[in-house]
Order: structure tokens, then sequence, then C-alpha cells
DNA sequence: TTGTAAGCGTTATCAT
DNA sequence: ATGATAACGCTTACAA
């Protein structure tokens, strides 16, 4: 730990007392000139800075958010968790990032963790803690969920209209003359991924295109099971001229197990993904995407805090953003049979 | 901010005095079992969680280790943070995460951040903080730097030779008989860039290749100058048979300005990435790239700081990590002219 | 305007 | 084995 300078140390230098160096270095209540210009000098020659914990401890806060994502590294979550930054920047609140894995225990511990250091109020990305803890949680302290949905917790959640996504990037493939729409599918525990499988039989639907169960494969969100996937299909000869994948992830792994049967996007299977992460841009070709707005909901999920923070009275509605798609190269209209 | 039940609450609860529930629950001195017991009883009833805080001040350890990193979403730095996140799993020490956007202000502010926390430790990744303050930083702290050389604070660098790096992937592409090798350069302020530059510039020269500065492009690390060089090269009729990019998201960037010109990757053109990102399985072709070992750098470094921070006076040996070539399908045998 | 002192929640020292 | 009590570094009544 560092050894630090303290105020005791500024007031001996300054030859004033240590309230007079807190006074002056808050601002708040009038302090001599002179005195004042002593101590700030004092805390630029010795280098001082407040130890955070001890102004917490008094204070009672702790000028930091809490942010629970479940991997640092997952291009998602990432954006989110650039979003929250951005959205506390300049407001004197600090984020602190802890990792959950997306393992309930592990998430559990990163919550105490938090709790333990006084966060003044938590962010959620995600995860699998239950509906109850979660609802524990928000009794203790001001909290948004992002990208889930809890029950009893509705105006504490910021998150996209899964269906509704699912449903536009299927009526954009269906509107282009595809009928046969294979669909990637998400992990079924996970909300979003049942949401965004009824999207898509939604518009299915709607349509009146049958919905064929062959052509839905269960992935798990990473690349791995876009390959997978296509091999699922092709071992069994399905016939499918475009295939809808529930995360860019796994349209990333699609785009793979194809090119590898010698396949090609969009000429010969057009393809959808969601959630629109930078690097969809620049795959080949160009990703048409569900774009989630990600980073703006961790910007929204930020100042919802800081506005209940400052004002406790705030009234507590989370708009709910919208959701878009963004058409690129890898979508094109189906040959006629 | 949370209020939490405090050690007084507990000791009222369990009636004891509040040391014996600190010793009851710290476990080091001997407590009668029975009120052990009712003090375990009672924390679990009142749902107790120790103030880190508190303990942070009293004992002299806040048993945290700062992160800066750059970029909280920066594939690169994320799979580093990744790293450290596994390394510090189970020692009892927390990272803190904090983000410098690249902009030696922000770092220096995130630095000061972490050190008003009383972190115990600080891992700085990448930036442009220059040699002296990362030197005042380390006086202070034990300190690893990841990614960087830094001039007087050898011992506390880990990074992976560059040179050596850039010139494997560019030998790798001589042997398969490119002699028009195209480089899309870093940001030239950045010592990796230019030593990934210079790598290129030895093996041209050792296998006798002579070198052409139109065939350079200076780019800025990200997917757009990938595509910019491609436009720059080709507006001027360029001849390349091969691209070594000094990183992979530039690396996808040349694949897609390629793509929009109608060319291959590896039919038309052979490309070599820096990195290996883990997106870069995924891409297609599926890139060959030199393999950075991000995220065991990051383990290492976590693992290093526990050594110090358990024996201040451990040896304080970082070694490094070796580098290699993760050859994947991007690269082929250049066609005789 | 300034200083003294109490107190934030915890651990550690000192008696007992 | 246990309970007062003094720190830890800071802010904030309360006095002066």
């Amino acid at each position: 730990m560092i050894r630090n300078v303290t105020i005791r140390d500024i007031a001996r230098e300054a030859g004033v007392s240590i309230s007079t160096v807190s006074r002056a270095l808050n601002g708040q209540v009038p302090v001599a000139p002179d005195k004042r210009q002593r101590v700030l000098d004092a805390t630029r020659r010795l280098g001082y800075e407040p130890n955070a914990a001890a102004q917490g401890l008094v204070r009672g806060r702790t000028m930091t958010v809490g942010v629970l994502t479940q991997d640092i590294a997952s291009p998602f979550y990432s954006e989110v968790s650039r979003g929250i930054d951005a959205g506390l920047a300049g407001s004197g609140y600090q984020p602190i990032f802890v990792n959950g894995h997306w393992e309930i225990q592990d998430e559990a511990a990163a919550i105490t963790a938090l709790t333990r250091r006084q966060v003044d109020a938590v962010i959620v990305l995600g995860g699998r803690l239950d509906a109850r803890q979660l609802r524990d949680l928000h009794a203790r302290v001001p909290l948004v969920v992002v990208g889930r949905q809890v029950p009893g917790l509705d105006d504490a959640c910021l998150s996209v209209d899964n269906v509704q996504g699912a449903f536009l990037a299927t009526t954009h493939l269906i509107q282009l003359g595809h009928r046969r729409i294979a669909h990637v599918a998400g992990i079924p525990s996970q909300r979003d991924a049942v949401d965004r499988l009824e999207g898509y039989r939604l518009a299915l639907a709607e349509a009146g295109v049958p919905f064929d169960p062959a052509l839905v494969f269960e992935g798990n969100f990473n690349e791995a099971s876009g390959i997978q996937a296509v091999e699922h299909w092709l071992g069994r000869a399905a016939q499918f001229s475009a295939v809808f994948a529930a995360n860019d992830q796994m349209a990333y792994g699609v785009g793979l197990g194809l090119y590898r049967r010698g396949m090609r996007v969009p000429e010969d299977v057009s393809l959808v993904g969601f959630d629109d992460l930078p690097a969809s841009q620049f795959t080949l070709p160009p990703l048409t995407t569900v774009h989630h707005p990600a980073r703006e909901m961790g910007e929204l999920a930020a100042r919802h805090l800081l506005a209940r923070l400052n004002d406790p009275g705030a009234p507590a509605e989370l708009p709910q953003l919208p959701i878009t798609l963004s058409v690129r190269e890898s979508v094109r209209f189906a040959r006629s049979p």
C-alpha cells in the first residue's frame, strides 16, 4: 500500500491546523487567503492526494459506481462498459469493474466485493443472478440492470426489445424473397436468446412462411457454434438461402463455416447477425445486423444513476432504446428457386 | 452509499464486545467456541459484510490492484485484462480497472484515482505516460508495465520482442516466395509500431530483398487505416503480393479494402497480422498472425505482483514471453511473376 | 476565520 | 479469552 502524504503533513508544512487544510482543500467554508495559499503550496510541494477510503468513511459516499460485467473481454459488454465510462466522465464518480464470468457464484462474490467497497450505485451487465438476489441488491443501493428484464424490477432494467429486433432482421430477409431462413439461436436459459427466437418465429408467421424446427440450431453465443450450425445443417442436407444468427459472434462462425464448404455470403447464402459489434463493419462482407445500442445503453445507465444519486427523489424513468437494422452487404435477394 | 450493518450491530446482537467480533471473524486469535458461534450466527442473520475502506484504513493494505487500461473495449487490452483477472483469482486481491483512453491527461488522472484509493499495486497497460511519471509511480507502489519497454524501468516492464515478431512474420512471407511485401505500420510515436517496422526491414535485409518505402503505409492501429492503406497503394499502382500489418485490426481493414477492389486473400494477396486476437481465428480466411501472448502477459503481471506483495524482498525477475507465428489460411505461395 | 475534538468502521494494543 | 481504547486519515460540529 502506498504510504501517502497525509493532511497532517500538510498542516505542519503550512503551519495551520488540519481542519483548515481540509477546508482550504474542499473550498466550502471561507479560509483566509494567505493560509489557503500556504496550504495549496504545501499540497503541491508534498504531492498530497486525499485518501479516498478515509473520505468515504466519513462522508458516507465513496463516489464510486460498481459495475458487474460478465467478461471483460466480451465485445458486446465491453461496448456497454465504454458507454458507462463515458456517461460517468466528469461526474466525479468512478466506475469500478468486477467480473462475474457468467457464473452465479462468481457474480455473487463480485457483488459482495462491490458492497464491501461501499459503492454508491451498481450496474449489472447481464448475468445469471436470479430476480431475488437482484431485488435484494436493489433494496440496498441504486441499481440498473443492463441487457436483462428482471421480474419485479422493471424500473431498474434497461434492455432493448429483442423480439422486435429479431422480427426486424427476419422480416428484412423475407422481404428480399427468402423463405428458407435458418436460425442459430442462443442459450435457451437466457432471456434474450428466447426473445430473439420468438421474434424470428413471429416474422415467419406474419409472412405466412412455415416454421421448420430443423432450421433452428441451438448455439451458445460464441463463434464456434456458428460453424457447428452450418455443419449440422449441411450434414442433413437442409435447404436454406439465408441465416439469421442470434448474435454477431455466431454470425461470424456461420460465415466461416460456409466458407469452409465453399459457399459465399451473400452470393449463396444471406446472413444477418444481432448486436452490431464494432467489428461487424469490417467483416467480409460487412455484416447486416440488428443494431443493439450497447454504448448508448451503458451511457444511459450511468446518467440515470447519476441523476438518482444527486436527487434520490428523482423519478426512476428508464426509457427503452430503439432497435434498428444496420443494413450492410451480407444480404442479397433470394434467387428464384 | 450502502448503509451496512456494522461490527457494533453484531456485537450487540451476539452479546459480546466489538473486539471479540473482530477476532471471531478474522480467526487468528483464539475465541471461545460458543461466542464464536454466536458471532457467526449474528453475522449471517444480519447479513454483515465488513467495510473494506475501514479495513484498508487500519490495516494499511486495501487488497486491490489498480489496472490502468487504455480502452476497456480494445480487443488486445481486454485480453490482457482477462489474464490479470485470472492471475489474481483466489488471491484475495481484487483488480480495479480505470481507463486512460490513450490520453496522457486521462491517464494521469486515472493513476491519481488509483493512488487515492490506496491500491496495493498497479499494472499499466500501454499508454503514453512518460518514463518519468512511470518511474515516480514505481517509487511509490509495486508496478508492472505491460506492452511497453520503459527506459530505466526494465525490471518492471513486460513485453514481447516486437522486432522479433515482425521479423518472423516477414520471413514467413519471404520463404513462401514473396518479394514485394507491403507493410501497414502503426503510430510512429508508439514504440511497438517502430519495432515492428524494424523487424520487417530486418527480415527484408537479411533475405536481400530491397526495401521500398512506397510499400509502407503509416496507419493508426485501427481497421480503417487498413482500408486506407490498400486505397493508397492501389491508387499508385504499387505492386505487391503480400501485406504485413502491424496489428490484426489493420489486417482486417486490409482484407476488406482488398475485397472492395475485387482482390482475394490469399489467392491474390497474402496477408499477415500481429497480435492474434481471438477473432482472428474466425475471419475470412482465418488470419495468419504473430501470436502475442496477451492473456499470458496479464496473468504473469498479476502473479509477479502477488509474489512481490507477499514477499517484498522477492527478486524482481520478469521473464520475456516467447512470440510465435500462428499460421492459418491467409497466406499462400507467391505465384511466379 | 480558526482550532479542538468527535466520529466514520475496523484492527490492534493493552490490560485484565 | 475478553473488553476498553487508541489509532488509521479525513470531515464537520462546536467553541473560541
